[in-house]
DNA sequence: TATCGGTATTTTGCATTCATAATTCATAAT
DNA sequence: ATTATGAATTATGAATGCAAAATACCGATA
């Protein structure tokens, strides 16, 4: 028997999870945010029954509160959050290097190599919106390459987590520099594929990048704990 | 302002989620067994809709399968599974192993090896049940010494995930002495504190985990691709 | 003015209902 | 006998309805 070629049978339950996640992470609700189900449903033009199937899901990812019998808000990220976080994505990015690695072709790397050139290039425009973008395609395509579908999942979801941080990520002129030599320093261990040295690059780039966010938050004057 | 106390209020889709769960994991529901939501609403007395909610969040675990319009079988874990799933433990377990090392005290450590000595207890008299248990509560102690509950719960996650694999854990003796010797080397580094040396224990201690379970599964004549 | 108490309103949780897609079963055709 | 076709049955997806809890409102009292 030939692979079951999926046709799209949609549902409106998962439609609406997916609607109401790319609302959260772009912010038209922002963290904090009451959820009242019926305006949301009228702006849906759904029932209630499916937005509710989605608010469980998107519980259960960690994207919104649910307080039995008070509704639904969506998720504030705390400092406690990102302390816990960043660590495990440093783990997770570590272990997608030295899988990468053992996994990677010559053009593998040729096709990495040209994003990484690429955000060399909007580092050096001072581009921040493009190179925050393709600074986030490339650690998706180590992520892709380490050929680990559940490892990419779970990355998804941290990075669906802690979505609020980006908006305070690049903040001062060093620490970008200090990034940007990271990123090289990682393609180049990848194109030796050494993948013990990747690793350690990764978690490291990782963990650099949640001091850097601490720090910016520490003197940051936005909500007390809210980031 | 003080710490809100949690007065425990109840909602049934949470109970049927837990109950559910918890059926998969005592094999109550088989794995590829297909889920008739009637049929559980009557057993459980309820009506389809906090069933359903329950799905959706089992679903977004990964522990039921969940295709539009044909309804809902019990996730079966495959080989590939396996191989994804371990590395991601193996390097949450480094982690959690590299924290708890930096924030163990002597009374920790104490609790920790009394754990242990009960385990090569059981060990020297061959209880596996026993053993395995108490196999168990060690790394949870380990996840919960780490101090980071974003981690632990991922941890639990995957376990949830791959709990099928406890049927064919410890087939060969040879095995079993491994993993001992390999558990009594982690008991060493913890006590020392050698949080790297700790990582690299666990995380090795997985992989090597995994392998005895693919092997296992290699050889073992059970069903052809589900473990 | 601020706080308390009680009622009205809203919101949540769950059951029920309805429409539609999927499956089953019987029948016919090859 | 086996496969195809179509009607009957069943299951899923989504809307609606209803009871109970939470919240908002409002006047009374200190």
């Amino acid at each position: 028997m030939t692979a079951p070629t999926i046709v799209p049978r949609l549902n409106l339950h998962d439609t609406v999870t997916t609607a109401l996640r790319g609302m959260i992470l772009d912010g038209v609700l922002a963290p904090g945010e009451k959820i009242a189900e019926r305006a949301l449903c009228e702006r849906f033009g759904i029932s209630r029954t499916p937005l509710r199937e989605a608010l469980k899901v998107l519980a259960s990812e960690g994207l919104i509160d649910l307080l039995p019998r008070r509704g639904a808000t969506v998720a504030q990220i705390t400092e406690a959050d990102i302390r816990d976080l960043f660590p495990i994505m440093g783990a997770l990015e570590g272990l997608a290097g030295e899988l990468a690695c053992a996994r990677v072709d010559a053009r593998d790397i040729r096709h990495l190599r040209a994003l990484h050139d690429q955000m060399m290039d909007s580092y050096a425009r001072r581009d921040e919106h493009r190179y925050l973008r393709q600074n986030r395609k490339i650690h998706e395509t180590i992520f892709a390459l380490a050929r680990n579908p559940a490892l990419s999942e779970m990355y998804q979801q941290i990075l669906t987590r802690i979505h609020a941080c980006r908006f305070i990520l690049k903040k001062c002129d060093r620490d970008w520099a200090a990034a940007v030599a990271e990123h090289a320093e990682i393609m180049d261990a990848l194109a030796q594929r050494d993948g013990a040295r990747l690793s350690r690059l990764m978690r490291d780039h990782i963990a650099g990048t949640s001091a850097r966010i601490a720090l910016a938050s520490l003197d940051g004057n936005e909500e007390r704990d809210a980031v």
